[in-house]
DNA sequence: GTAAAAGACTGATAAATATCGATTTGTATT
DNA sequence: AATACAAATCGATATTTATCAGTCTTTTAC
């Protein structure tokens, strides 16, 4: 199970400044208050990170792995919204709201995970304009992309769904035309909005006309070009 | 055509105060400053107030009437995002991005929109932290409510959307159980994400079951806790 | 007041997608 | 290596949803 424990590549909010650019606009009183106030963990791959409906009492930055965030919809059917790598601050939604998570979080292989108090989290932000404005500006972009999720989701079929969610891997998730995939074909439905069968038809008819070669999990995108033709028609 | 007034009941951002939760966190002087850079337009219905694509120098606030956020997605779809009332603050997602709207404003009746210059709004922003605080509130409020709106998207059918976009319409935009629809039906599709044909029946089996009674465009919702059972099941 | 246009509606059909059952493959454990 | 178990796969079928064509109704324009 989880544990606690310092890792070797995040020991200090001092450090973590360079990697998350939010952080940058801290002073260094400001980074030292909010060291202060954090602590890690351990996950293994599978176990749940965050869990929608309980209550929130920190922000998550991971410092290694990967991790799905998800809300739980209509019958245990999960809708992954996007997946969380290292250096990205999450859990804002809750931070003003209701002290709630509306959303789950679920380590998609090892992970490191580091908490940072949320009252901390809003004392540098009222204490701290510059950093005020570098989180609105990040609720905002997610804002936007929500709205193209929805687009995605409500008016393309699975073949534009499918490229939609081929591309965001690629793109913003792995940065990468070849990599190994750490989502499940289940996970790939959930991100696409589809069942998990109809996932796999999909991705085998882009393997048999070319657009990819997927074995297993390892995924490499031919013709990203074409994906991006399939993801506009919709 | 549109044209520039002064109307009755937006005369000054310092009575606004008052109506918008927001601006009450202002001060005087913050408020005259924010007064000095708005100006009014009146728009007539189905009038475009804010363009997708455009360039976002403004912020919006309606003092009367309705008008229908959406953006446009594939195949000149629309995807009704959200029914924006009077006093409500609208184009934050510009803000700190790239000045850009993402959405598209149309007006549903005869309005009277008021417009804020957008850095007079960063600046209360940058000087006021309170103000601060509530315009993160709002954003993470709205996230909140685009990950509802996606599951019902993505994973309800279209008895459990239409369920969701009456329950929207009575207890967010209308606030009662009977009133004039200012949605066309094509409207209502887009805003629940299904074909004009498909929404029309939906609706018309709602009424044959006695869960509405929708003659034209006057809509009484009959039997609420049905609605929201449908909602539930999907 | 009448013509024209737009919106609302309906049944039949076609297309998209989910579900089910059965099989295979891969992975972890002993 | 053998077993157990989860994940992936695939064809057949059922369900959901969109599309289309045509009619009816309401509003708008002159």
């Amino acid at each position: 199970m989880a544990k606690f424990s310092k890792s070797d590549n995040c020991k200090n909010c001092l450090d973590c400044n360079m990697r998350i650019p939010m952080l940058s606009t801290l002073s260094r009183p400001e980074l030292i208050e909010l060291n202060e106030n954090r602590f890690e963990v351990k996950f293994k791959a599978g176990e749940t990170i965050f869990k929608q409906g309980t209550s929130a009492t920190h922000l998550l930055i991971l410092t290694t792995g990967l991790a799905k965030l998800y809300v739980e919809g209509v019958q245990d059917k999960q809708l992954i919204i996007r997946i969380i790598k290292p250096w990205e601050i999450v859990g804002q939604a809750s931070l003003y709201f209701d002290n709630r998570h509306h959303y789950s979080i679920a380590a998609l292989n090892n992970t490191t995970a580091c908490f940072i108090e949320i009252n901390a989290f809003k004392k540098a932000i009222q204490a701290n304009t510059l950093f005020a404005e570098e989180f609105i500006k990040n609720c905002t972009q997610k804002g936007i992309f929500s709205f193209e999720k929805m687009v995605s989701l409500s008016q393309k079929q699975m073949h534009g769904r499918i490229a939609d969610g081929l591309i965001y891997l690629s793109g913003k998730v792995y940065e990468a035309l070849n990599f190994d995939l750490h989502l499940s074909r289940q996970d790939v439905a959930d991100l696409t909005g589809m069942s998990k069968d109809s996932a796999i038809r999909i991705l085998k008819e882009f393997h048999n006309e070319g657009i990819i070669e997927l074995d297993g999990r390892k995924l490499k995108i031919l013709n990203y070009a074409q994906l991006e033709r399939i993801s506009e028609t919709g």
